[in-house]
DNA sequence: CGCGTTTGACCTGCGC
DNA sequence: GCGCAGGTCAAACGCG
């Protein structure tokens, strides 16, 4: 069951699967005496083909979200956002074997419907596990203050972690590509989800605890929000308490993203309030601080700045939680960013795995072509990277040489010795189905991070050990809609690990229209 | 006048 | 300890 899942959503999120089928209906159509039944792809024109009469009654749904192909006469989510007509000449084929044929797409159609179905359930269940858990935690706030007002021993001397730089590079640059699905699947989610979904910390399975210990109150988060950066101001903080100081060590994840965008500022549905500039190193171009002002007291901020090397490159980086309902616009990325920040961050129990192992957790994530990790940066940031366009550009990716970089392996430790920023494509299969198809469509970026999400094993795994952890104590406090999420753990087979138990959240908001 | 931006000063962390 | 770089603050300024 469980693999059978893997699978489903794999294929769902690239058409792998769908790919494989059809290759096999490829050769035995070869072995049938056709020796190239698809000669081309078309991925313009809609189906001409004559024998597309009987409209299957899903056409619509799953033309408007562009994933249809039209192969001999049917309509095939390829997952891809491609149309694709297969010049078939059907009328030189036996009558059985096109009927098997037709038969064997109606089959594959009816599966794809039903597994994006289920990605669809998976989506919103996740959603739904998110906004409980934040419930929960809050609701527990008070106990832990009440039960022990400071951190444990543990806590306060767990060095300071070192931080990793990872870059995901993305290929969701095609503005093109519809994006209704993304729309759709994100829309699901409560905006409220996004309120303080994520906390600001990692490497520590007792984050949360520490959360609690700086006490319930919202001023607490944002003393801890407005430590944003490795700096602070202290001009007008009081005397750090214990909790202040015990706050230190743990640091907020980033998630950057690199947009090619002339405007001065990417669109992400927030307003910002600018409130500093300064000149970077190694860079001519100024970088500009923001803050959130749609909510007195929003913790978020974003550092905006050019690239050095590109300077249509926009590169945002944003950090904190909101402390407010978002406007759609922002609503629709905050989930699937914040959980891809919360991935990447789960990836490692501690930095020095990180830095040492961490490909257990890049190879879940697709797309996912190079990492790099620094040793300097104070936090983990997460990049995504949309300004590639070709595959051949996703296969190469830059780090500021100020990083110390690492070659990451993936899926088995492949690396490319000698070439610590190149990273073979061995990546997921759904990665390598869209390599495989040369014309990668990309995906929205909201799309692309929900694929990770939901093929990764790893991230469903840390989220149901989190909920575990904190929820299992308090199942009564469970409402009726935590049907779907549990569903979700079982299907996954997810099962605690204690160990996994942090949480680490990261509250982004972009897009990059 | 209110709001947002600009800009120089200040602070902290870190490397040497 | 010193210098540098990053981050933040707040007064000054501009605009509607």
């Amino acid at each position: 069951m469980e693999n059978q899942h893997r699978r489903e959503l794999t294929f769902l999120n690239n058409g792998d699967f769908l790919r494989q089928r059809l290759d096999r209906i490829i050769e035995n159509s070869a072995e049938h005496g056709d020796p190239a039944p698809i000669k081309e792809m078309d991925f313009l024109s809609v189906s001409s083909n004559k024998v597309n009469e009987t409209k299957n009654p899903d056409d619509d749904n799953t033309n408007h979200r562009g994933s249809a192909t039209a192969l001999s006469g049917r309509l095939v989510n390829t997952g891809l956002n491609l149309t694709v007509t297969s010049r078939v000449e059907s009328n030189e084929k036996p009558k059985t074997q096109r009927s098997t044929l037709e038969g064997e797409l109606r089959r594959l159609y009816e599966e794809n419907r039903k597994l994006k179905t289920m990605l669809e359930q998976v989506t919103k269940s996740y959603s739904q596990l998110q906004a409980q858990f934040i419930v929960t935690l809050q609701k527990q706030k008070p106990q832990k203050v009440e039960g022990n007002g400071i951190l444990s021993a543990q806590q306060l001397m767990e060095p300071r972690r070192r931080s990793t730089n990872l870059e995901v590079n993305l290929n969701a640059n095609d503005p093109s590509v519809s994006d209704d699905k993304t729309h759709e699947e994100t829309s699901a989610s409560d905006p409220s989800n996004t309120l303080e979904v994520m906390s600001k910390q990692r490497d520590h399975p007792m984050i949360i605890g520490k959360q609690h210990a700086a006490g319930p109150d919202q001023d607490a988060l944002d003393r801890s929000s407005q430590s944003w950066g490795s700096s602070k101001s202290p001009r007008l903080e009081e005397p750090k308490t214990e909790d202040q100081v015990a706050e230190i060590p743990f640091r907020k994840a980033r998630v950057s993203v690199r947009a090619r965008s002339e405007a001065p500022m990417i669109s992400d549905g927030c307003q910002w309030r600018k409130y500093g500039q300064k000149m970077a190193r190694g860079n001519p171009c100024p970088r500009g601080y923001y803050r959130c002002t749609m909510a007195i007291g929003c913790p978020v901020r974003k550092q905006v700045q050019r690239c050095a090397e590109d300077n249509s490159v926009l590169i945002t980086t944003y950090e904190g939680n909101h402390n407010h309902p978002l406007p759609p616009a922002a609503t629709a990325m905050v989930n699937t960013t914040s959980a891809a920040a919360a991935m990447l961050l789960s990836s490692s129990t501690s930095s020095k795995d990180a830095l040492t192992n961490p490909a257990g957790y890049l190879s879940s994530v697709p797309y996912a072509s190079m990492a790099t990790l620094s040793a300097t940066a104070p936090f983990p940031t997460i990049t995504l990277d949309l300004t590639q366009s070709s595959p051949g550009a996703m296969q190469l990716s830059r780090v500021p040489p100020s990083l110390t970089s690492f070659p990451l392996p993936f899926h088995g430790g492949q690396q490319l010795q000698g070439h610590p920023m190149f990273f073979p494509q061995k990546i997921p299969a759904m990665g390598l189905a869209l390599l495989g198809q040369r014309q990668l469509q990309a995906s929205s970026m909201v799309e692309t991070v929900s694929a990770a999400i939901a093929s990764d094993p790893n991230f469903t795994t840390v989220l149901a050990a989190a909920i575990s952890s904190i929820i299992g104590a308090s199942r009564g406090t469970d409402h009726g809609s935590n049907n779907n999420g549990g569903s979700t753990v079982s299907r996954n087979g997810i099962s605690v690990l204690p160990e996994s138990s942090q949480h680490p959240h990261s509250c982004t908001t972009f897009s990059a229209n």
